[in-house]
DNA sequence: GTAATTTAAGACAAATAAGTCTTAAATAAG
DNA sequence: CTTATTTAAGACTTATTTGTCTTAAATTAC
């Protein structure tokens, strides 16, 4: 697994914001039931890329979450190292902690090629550019595909 | 984590053997004390390659583990397919079971093309191979360093 | 044959990731 | 003020991965 459970759905809670016109605020509730993630996991979740000033949240009747400034220009990467952390773009592909230039492993040159190539294209795309991507392509962002771009 | 620890584990272990010149067995206790590698977890990753056939065990005095042909003409993609299953080159980044080419999520042709390097990186590079260019390079296999390619 | 060495197999334990549940706090509406 | 709705926080459980331990089986050397 390139990313773990928490970022994907965090990834998908975050576009699924980002698919909303206007700035209105949605319940967890709403978006674990159309992206079918359990609520309580989704909340955790959620609550980091608050924290980390890419959502803003608002308690009570009418309450919910919704992309902030900052969030509707966050790239994917952004939000991955948020969530998973800098590792993935930071670790030897054989988990060497002395791996470099100098003293390279087998995979080093290589995996650094392959993994910047992840790195640029995650942040390449920002929230709020897929969002309008989204509208003319209907990405899919949940398991059955019943989830369309407004 | 691209790679799952099991997995790093048992690459390495192979590049050990692949380090070496002859087809002498070697013990898996000198190799999980050369790499550094828990010996009892060492010696389980090790029967999975040597249930799928990359390498060959001998029990006994002077026993242990070896490449076999079909091991040292292995490329990393075989082994990584072998311990870690072929996840990583079939899902979909976000998980998604019905991502495609109809009906894609945002990530997926981006995806596909950096999964398409990673796939070719570790296609490209067999254990032979990587052993001949680590007697040049000296390529890394441990934390500290004092492995060396003979 | 006996003892020592080594892999094989599988039970067991610890650590981490994933998921669930309960209670508290904030807000809105009546 | 009371009730309903919603996020916040954290305890708790389950699943998976990682790591350890014990016993068995094969092989060699004496």
């Amino acid at each position: 697994m390139l990313l773990s459970k928490s970022c994907v759905y965090g990834l998908r809670a975050s576009l699924y914001l980002a698919s909303k016109r206007g700035n209105e605020y949605h319940s967890l509730k709403e978006i674990s039931e159309e992206l079918e993630i359990s609520f309580h996991f989704l909340t955790k979740i959620l609550q980091q890329l608050t924290a980390e000033g890419y959502v803003e949240s608002y308690k009570g009747p009418n309450g919910g979450v919704r992309l902030s400034s900052n969030g509707q220009n966050a790239t994917l990467f952004d939000l991955v190292i948020a969530i998973d952390g800098p590792g993935l773009f930071t670790q030897c592909a054989l988990g060497l902690p002395g791996c470099g230039l100098q003293e390279p492993c087998p995979l080093h040159d290589h995996w650094v090629g392959a993994r910047g190539k992840i790195e640029n294209m995650l942040k390449r795309m920002t929230l709020n550019e897929i969002a309008e991507e989204g509208k003319e392509k209907h990405f899919r962002l949940t398991a059955e595909g019943e989830f369309s771009w407004q």
